[in-house]
DNA sequence: CGAATTTCAGTGGAACTGAAATTT
DNA sequence: CAAATTTCAGTTACACTGAAATTC
């Protein structure tokens, strides 16, 4: 966006849905820069963070554990399978799962990919104090954490 | 989505940016949701806010002003204009520009969606003390202006 | 049988780009 | 002429729905 002349309501500077949404396009701005380096979006980062902590998955049981659509992680672990940093096999035990398994590519681009997010982080939190940091992820994980 | 079995790596749950993305959309989906009552979303709010509180404008200059992108502006003041909230007409001095004006209809669209708004804000942090809220403001408010 | 998993086709809102027409 | 404004057509990433095929 050019920010020349960018001058909103005195009502929306200070309102707090508009507050986190204009905060969340900066944040992601920078993070799919982050990850544009290694050609993936997202949910790509995600999934594959996801098997390197929990190990081997299927695909449903990675979107419920990331809140991704069934048809998006359908598409995704494609593009991951196609650029060989999952595996993908038919569950021996059940044959309607596909067990997802990180390759050792996989592994690497991620912590690649990793750096870069976590770098990004900084780059959008320059303006705060390691304890406003905190304070913010504070925060933010009630919101989020609400029943 | 469907959060039963929502249990994301350690890493994303703690990552700024991830969290700024699920407050945004929580946030999204509350103010979605107060503004369809007028059957508007959140660019006609802000265009109707934006001409309220500084009178008639170009759409450009509405547009720089709220950083919304001129084909959208375009659209938006196009249903706003259908449903007789403002009235568009070529300005006299500069014959290229629309100016753009808050009827007495908008101007009462305005109120009920701006108190609905208001009422979203409430429900998105509940979980916030009025010092938290105040507090999350203001950390969002450096992010966001960034320069 | 009902339920779960994967996959494909398609929808809708959001944010954008490129180009044309008009006017300054 | 270049620059600004409006408009339309099209693109991309994203989040979703519906339906089919397979398997438990």
């Amino acid at each position: 966006m050019d920010e020349r002349d960018y001058d909103p309501p005195r009502l929306l500077r200070t309102l707090p849905s508009w507050l986190l949404n204009r905060a969340a396009a900066a944040a992601s701005a920078q993070v799919n820069a982050a990850l544009a380096h290694e050609r993936v979006r997202r949910h790509h980062f995600t999934v594959l963070l996801a098997l390197s902590e929990g190990g081997p998955a299927s695909q449903a049981a990675l979107g419920r554990r990331l809140g991704i659509d069934r048809s998006d992680m359908a598409a995704v672990v494609a593009e991951l399978e196609r650029d060989e940093l999952i595996a993908r096999e038919r569950d021996p035990h059940d044959r309607r799962r596909n067990v997802v398994t990180l390759t050792p590519a996989g592994a690497a681009a991620l912590a690649r990919l990793q750096q870069r997010v976590v770098a990004a982080q900084e780059a959008l939190l320059t303006p705060l104090s390691a304890d406003e940091r905190a304070e913010l992820a504070r925060l933010l994980s009630r919101i989020v954490e609400q029943p």
